[in-house]
DNA sequence: GCGACAG
DNA sequence: ATCTTGTCGC
């Protein structure tokens, strides 16, 4: 079983702190909310590392329920900052940021492929993101970073609470997306709350195990690597 | 001091 | 995230 865990480098305490600092402030930013009525289009954001030192970034735009792709856009560039427990966003959301310039349509919501609150100052990629643009998001991962859970009923569309040890709080919901497969981590981003954000990716699966939005992110990402090489 | 660790 | 061999089931 999962006798190996992953081996994090020691990272450098005074960048950590800067991070640390940032997340803070930024964190004072998140508004979670009742999203008012449905969204139009829904985005999915991933990112892939085709080679060490560079990084691709995919954003795809689906029609909302129908979810059809209605548009699909990527940035390639390098990446300076290693990854860090807890600080994936200053990693990853730069170059995001340059895709979803090369947008020609406006998403109204933004499902984001690693955490929203569910970290340990609230601040994943997910609800970063949602708080630099100022649009509503949620993150979708697909392993845990920080919380307590029980695992979820075996059903398809079960779902427990993921809460903060220490705190108690609820910080996301582990959702069984489908059955006989590993369960996801869905918790808010930013300007919604946690019912809305499970209550999306919900609707947005199609007998996957992730969403629409991500999944198809994810499947361009594979597409436009061969460009990008 | 001992675990845990998104992508 | 990325790499990688083999196995299972429709």
């Amino acid at each position: 079983m999962a006798y190996y865990r992953p081996y994090h480098p020691p990272a450098d305490p005074a960048l950590v702190r800067e991070l640390t600092a940032t997340q803070n402030e930024m964190r004072q930013r998140v508004r979670l909310e009742p999203l008012p009525g449905l969204p139009k289009l829904i985005a999915g954001l991933d990112s892939s590392f085709p080679t060490p030192d560079t990084i691709l970034s995919v954003i795809v735009v689906l029609t909302f329920p129908g979810l059809e792709l209605v548009e699909k856009v990527y940035n390639y560039g390098p990446v300076d900052l290693p990854y860090v427990p807890g600080f994936l966003s200053f990693r990853e959301a730069p170059n995001l940021l340059l895709a979803y310039e090369k947008l020609t349509t406006q998403p109204d919501v933004l499902m984001v492929d690693g955490h929203g609150i569910a970290h340990p100052r609230r601040m994943g990629i997910g609800a970063h993101i949602g708080v630099l643009l100022d649009k509503p998001s949620l993150g979708v991962a697909k392993e845990k970073l920080t919380g307590d859970y029980q695992e979820p009923a075996e059903a398809q569309g079960s779902r427990s609470p993921l809460l903060d040890k220490k705190t108690g709080e609820l910080i996301g919901e582990v959702l069984r997306s489908k059955e006989r497969v590993k369960p996801l981590f869905v918790s808010p981003g930013h300007r919604l709350d946690q019912a809305t954000a499970t209550t999306l990716a919900l609707r947005c699966l199609r007998g996957y195990k992730l969403p629409e939005p991500t999944r198809l992110a994810d499947h361009w990402a594979e597409q436009f690597k061969k460009e990008v090489r």
